[in-house]
DNA sequence: CGACCAATTGAATTGATTCAAGGTCCGTGG
DNA sequence: CCACGGACCTTGAATCAATTCAATTGGTCG
């Protein structure tokens, strides 16, 4: 009964020593495929799991009760979601654009809470600098933060692909998709990116991104 | 050698199960007096001790390059707070109006990992809901939101004391000073709130807080 | 090709900020 | 005890950044 899904054929490329460790003390299930916008998990569903990304995008959300949505985050190859505070998620995951997940099971006796303690944490700092860029930066100043949060997380140091749409980028920084529009051609027109299609971006000039007014 | 400060007499004061748990794993150390405005930690500061609010008020804070300030968080007596991702301080902790602090420390050995787990996750749940506030609501909505919390923290159904500033308010909620006054105005007008004094909040009709515009 | 969905762009509006002027509170010293 | 000073808070008026509403363009897929 071996199949190739169920072997963790992703460990050997992972970088994050954080991720590597919490591998190699859990039990890795086979991948599942999750078509565009399809829902990993719902506001409300039990919690335990955790869900490592193979390939693609998936976004963290919540609603408010009338329907306005934030993005909390998204999270590409390598990255490890769903851990949450009570039994509920209190948050829903779905596809961006079609992504393989695999979910990891902890395996009895081990370390196990070490491993997650430092995702956890890693993750409340990835939040709180989100709270610095909803709280106070402008929109021309969010934007160039997330392409510049993309361009690491992508490894790239000057192409940023982007899987979402504009409304996705929108509710992630707090904005509508047509202001997430038109601070993309501001910055086009300030030479500092290039718009090659629709979802990839090239930056010409970090420097002046890091800057942005 | 035995003071009366080393000895933890808040344990048994504490309701949250969290904070019990973690200080039975822990050797408290005395508690530390921190003036108003005074730094408990700064940016960049060696993190690793946690700290446990026995009296006040602190704010967790973080800046921007040009000065803007977002205040990540306030912190009550029980609280527990500095716990962080790497080994530096990416935000700074202040105490805002006179607050009494106990370092803890872990024991050898324990399942220490296990317990701030648990706090580590309810932060996470703390500051995503906050995003949502951040994001997605407008000025009125983020006042009642941040008056029901205290509400709730405070385990008053009426009165809510306000210790820090409207500053401080401001930069919690993502406002300016004067917003966060008038959106008072607007919440009394509407006979929501009276406001007996400046550092205090009378909740009238928490129903209507709860579905303010 | 036509239909549909996403993205762009423009014009008008608005919610929050900025700038400016008072007001309140509180501690200190005459 | 009261006057003064300073910090914080409130309120008003003008401004501005971002949103809303509306039209158009672009891209993709049957």
């Amino acid at each position: 009964m071996l199949s190739q899904t169920t072997f963790p054929v992703s460990t050997s490329t992972i970088r994050d020593p954080h991720v590597r460790a919490l591998l190699a003390q859990s039990k890795p299930g086979s991948v599942t495929f999750f078509p565009t916008d399809s829902v990993i998990y719902a506001q409300g569903d039990q919690a335990g799991p955790l869900y490592l990304v193979e390939f693609g995008t998936i976004r963290i959300c919540r609603l408010t009760a009338d329907g306005r949505r934030q993005v909390n985050s998204f999270h590409f190859a390598g990255d490890v979601f769903g851990f949450e505070a009570g039994d509920e998620h209190q948050s829903y995951a779905e596809s961006v654009d079609g992504a393989g997940i695999r979910v990891l099971r902890a395996v009895d006796g081990s370390g196990f809470a070490e491993k997650l303690l430092g995702l956890a944490l890693r993750g409340l700092a990835r939040v709180q600098e989100h709270l610095l860029l909803l709280g106070r930066m402008n929109a021309n100043e969010k934007m160039a933060a997330f392409i510049l949060d993309l361009l690491q997380r992508q490894d790239a140091d000057d192409v940023v692909m982007l899987p979402m749409q504009r409304n996705d980028i929108a509710d992630y920084l707090g904005l509508t998709f047509e202001t997430v529009s038109r601070v993309l051609r501001v910055l086009k027109d300030r030479r500092i990116i290039l718009l090659p299609s629709v979802d990839r971006i090239e930056v010409l000039d970090a420097d002046a991104l890091a800057e942005v007014n």
